[in-house]
DNA sequence: TCGTAAGCGAGACGGTACGTCGAGTCTTGCT
DNA sequence: AGCAAGACTCGACGTACCGTCTCGCTTACGA
């Protein structure tokens, strides 16, 4: 992150805060406006009332400023219902909800298809898999209630949780209605819970 | 798609077949090489040996061509296997090896990404859905085979399926190993296969 | 323009005349329009009715044609008053007229511009050349009169009255007054009569 | 005339004064080597090692930019000697020296020609009437010496004397010899010493 | 307290690509 | 073979952004 470093000794004037503000700000307004593909640095820095170097100084490029934009939107958010289950259609269902009150559904899909071909951006890599660490915990948990397998493949299980929501976000121009995510999570446990000696056994 | 139109009669000198392929397979090829975002209108010309106003006369815009480019790439190829999860497999695993022989993996993010903020890219869904079918034909043969429940909601099946490899595939900058076809399907297909009325008479 | 031609022949170039004909209609009207440097040939040839290659087959470029065009725009009138002063006088009052009645004003400058920095315009000398021809032919008279001296330089004489009406279409946007007809002849023409033996004579 | 502004007090990075320089001075070269018409603004960025904007942040056209260029080009350049005839003979004979050394006799003709046609070249006309000040003065100056008739016609007698060059320039391919300066003067000169009234009197 | 080093808004800079337009050529089918 | 229509290549147009670079100013720290 490109937060203004807590590290002293620099003489000079420090960094604006509120400028730093202004112009996370500003991207996120315009992205929700006018969408990424359509968002200039010219445009943000005069909606955050900046100059341009102000902006150069802080991210090296357009994109790098709009991954950490998007580093501000609401990820996936903990919860512990005391099931697998809970703690998923719980997750899941907030998430949805910010898809049609923040800009996410549009960012998004725009920075991982940036990303697809461009090189510079590892640094959504990184930001990508703390948002979806939340995921990850449940799962642990589940393991370690003994709800599902020891040896479940965590990420595989993950993906197959989150991938309708992917699909139908990316592939799709409709909105995600919230009601689609008990009977996908429902289906996709299924998956995940019946582990193949279950199965045999049953 | 913008495939030299069936109407005859139309006066003057009609639009140059060769050119139409040349345009395409030049896009074809820078795709590979730059990818989508440095992809550039002039470039595609002076590849194909074309003038711009001769793509600009079949394509209103970069991305409209690249989406009928996209149009030109592999998609899932429909095989009959006689089992759900044979079809699956197959077709899955055949459609993996594409992202690596083609630039699918890179220009299909990036237009699903340029779809999330343009409003120009509906054709974009249809190419999508069309590229789909052959998923949802393996699903309807296990249904008429009575292999899954009638009542399967194909749509959200489909998603299943296919979601972990679209999540691997934004969210990633890593290849899909095609060693995970077999367990992502069969996770997948426990949970679509155990229907909640077979769960409770087991 | 696309009625069917009444003439009975078959084939060859029924329209032809008419072509030629439409074309350079055209090619003058859209010059007292638009002027020379927003005339296009395509605008040329939709006002004609015409393709563009009935009208490259004509003519080798654009600015041949509107040179060809110009040589149907009036020029010197031949007018023999029997008297040199007389002649000129008729002659370039006549001309001016046709600065406010024809696009002459601005096609003949636009023309000579043109040809300043064009090689292929060597026929606009001819044709310019040409429409003079009658101002020298007025000269000869005046020589064959014996009312000016036989060793004057008819060249320069001619220059020498053509050349403050040039001066002002070129140099000045504003229109010439018929009145200045007149006083220039006249100021001219003492320079010219008064041959430098009659000067040391008087 | 774009000179940069006095104007003081403007925010921002000031205009460079190295570009605007050596963006004429690219304009007076490339006018020189491929004449006025087959100039390229393109080609004058690239001259300049400027960038296009720079050169449209200054002039809204490749005229006024021309123009501009021109108004560095010589022009009349006032002298003394004494006489009218003098003043004349040098003036002339030294601007016509101009033809073969600078673009001059390209430029001028071309502009001219362009003015015509076009209505953003009022700049021009100033910029004209200044590169003729000279003569008018030489004349001015005669006048105060009771040279020539205190009623002279300036403006019509600064045409004559001009004219036979401005014809010859405009109208013939032909370089203007040198030689022609002094016959010229003398015919245009007799024309304006000889007063009607000392017409009369003879 | 004051210099100085860096940040600031503004906007010009060199580039690059955009999408449009026109010149002059070529290719249809019709006459 | 000429014609109207219109697509073709080429290349310039004028615009818009990118990311960088001055300008003339704050603004805080350290001497």
């Amino acid at each position: 992150m490109s937060a203004p470093p807590e590290t002293a000794a620099t003489a000079g004037r420090p960094r604006s805060r509120e400028a730093h503000r202004a112009i996370i700000d500003a991207t996120l307004e315009l992205l929700s406006e006018v969408g990424f593909s359509a968002l200039t640095v010219e445009s943000v820095a005069a909606r955050a009332g900046v100059g341009k170097a102000t902006i150069y100084r802080r991210w090296a490029s357009k994109l790098l400023l709009v991954v950490d934009a998007f580093g501000e939107l609401p990820a996936l958010e903990d919860v512990d219902t005391g099931s697998l289950q809970g703690d998923l259609e719980t997750m899941l269902g907030r998430y949805i909800e910010n898809f049609n009150t923040t800009p996410l559904a549009t960012v998004l899909p725009s920075l991982a298809g940036e990303r697809a071909s461009s090189s510079e951006l590892d640094v959504f890599d990184q930001v990508l898999s703390r948002r979806r660490e939340p995921l990850r915990a449940a799962f642990q948990r589940a393991v370690a209630r003994g709800e599902v397998a020891a040896d479940l493949d965590i990420a595989l299980a993950g993906d197959l949780v989150v991938g309708p929501i992917a699909v139908r976000l990316y592939f799709t121009g409709a909105r995600i209605h919230p009601d689609i995510v008990v009977p996908m999570v429902e289906m996709a446990l299924r998956g995940i819970l019946a582990s193949p000696k279950a199965a045999s056994e049953s």
